[in-house]
DNA sequence: GTCTATAGGAGGATAGAC
DNA sequence: GTCTATCCTCCTATAGAC
């Protein structure tokens, strides 16, 4: 597993099957919210309302705003970490580049996914957040998981010897993220996976030494 | 000019030098916290505490948060906006590269002018935000500024005739946000204009022609 | 131009009934 | 497990004195 993955709630023991509907309820709703209006622009209230019960009755599944934020960020996580859950170790080159093609394309169905993602990390750059240590893990995740994965190729000649492997590795999260912006901001006017792909393809053609393009179409 | 100038506040006929100082004090206070904790993470109490004055002497020169708000992007735009301050028409190719990267280092001295930008742009995705349409304005500014300059490269023939200006211009306004969130999440640990310029002259070694690269040296 | 005082509201969280 | 009622804090903005 390559992402942190704190915070994790346990899963088993529920009680009731009425209380975990209301749960994953709140859940959905909370990523909704944080995503279009940040951490600090949602109030508790807001979500519950949405969701269809009191804020006490909020309360009573997730004791304070913080934990709400952990247990949605948690969610994100999952939803986001089946396609990057390599095995530590067996990381490989250019497929973890189409990796984040696919990663792309599945989250151009969930904008909100994408917009926590985008909302919290901005908003997390100050210390003071409670969600800072979790995007600085992120980020120190993506970028060891991605190096990781270029180095294996340079020494197994998928990549060409002169790779320069922490600019490559940094431009190509800093395209992904900026994408997402843009993407966003925009009204999601173009194919995010599709713009990423193109990104992946001129990269590989210029380090690259073998395998296929992923993703030919363009919408 | 290239870039939307809205809300501009008028700078003359001010009545005290005094007033003035409090002024520009509150203005740069206000940059430096929507900078870090975002415009609906500052209250302007706060502002108006660092700034050294009450919250009615602040509201005295700004008349709500918006306002200041509006003032302080405008701000922003003044520091931001001269070096790309081409004359609409003139754009020129790669040129156009070269001032993002020189845009790049001189911000590198002002993270907070970076951070403005990162945590509105990502506050203000959402319609109800009172920047919403500063930036959407933004980003059409600097995509058609830059897809111009693209074009005309194109047309003088310092651009390969193959050059998809489209992926190009999105990829690279993309890296230029994604870079600046980085930068911020890892305490500036890098060389923001030297990520820039990586990217630059890779894609130049790519789609370019002629010229020669602008900023060799790396810390 | 700057202050004190205050109105008027929204936010997070707790207590206790059902 | 969910509710109503409530506390206390923080926020934006206004009124009016100096």
């Amino acid at each position: 597993m390559s992402f942190p993955r704190r915070y994790r709630n346990t899963l088993t023991g529920r009680a009731s099957a009425a209380g975990d509907e209301s749960r994953s309820r709140v859940l959905e709703v909370a990523l909704e919210l944080f995503a279009s209006k940040g951490f600090r622009g949602t109030s508790i209230a807001q979500i519950a309302d949405r969701a269809g019960l009191s804020q006490s009755g909020l309360l009573h599944h997730f004791p304070s705003k913080v934990a709400l934020l952990t247990a949605a960020l948690d969610h994100r996580d999952e939803i986001d970490g089946l396609l990057l859950d390599t095995e530590p170790g067996t990381a490989l080159g250019w497929e973890a580049f189409d990796a984040l093609v696919s990663l792309a394309g599945r989250n151009a169905a969930r904008p909100d996914v994408v917009g926590l993602f985008v909302s919290i990390s901005a908003e997390a750059i100050d210390p003071g957040h409670p969600a800072h240590a979790w995007v600085i893990a992120h980020y120190e995740g993506v970028r060891s998981w991605l190096t990781d994965a270029v180095r294996h190729g340079v020494e197994s000649g998928e990549f060409d010897p002169g790779t320069p492997v922490e600019d490559l590795v940094r431009e190509t999260i800093a395209v992904q993220d900026g994408l997402q912006v843009q993407w966003l901001v925009s009204g999601q006017s173009f194919d995010l996976a599709g713009a990423l792909a193109a990104f992946v393809e001129g990269r590989r053609a210029r380090w690259g030494a073998s395998t296929q393009p992923v993703r030919p179409a363009r919408s």
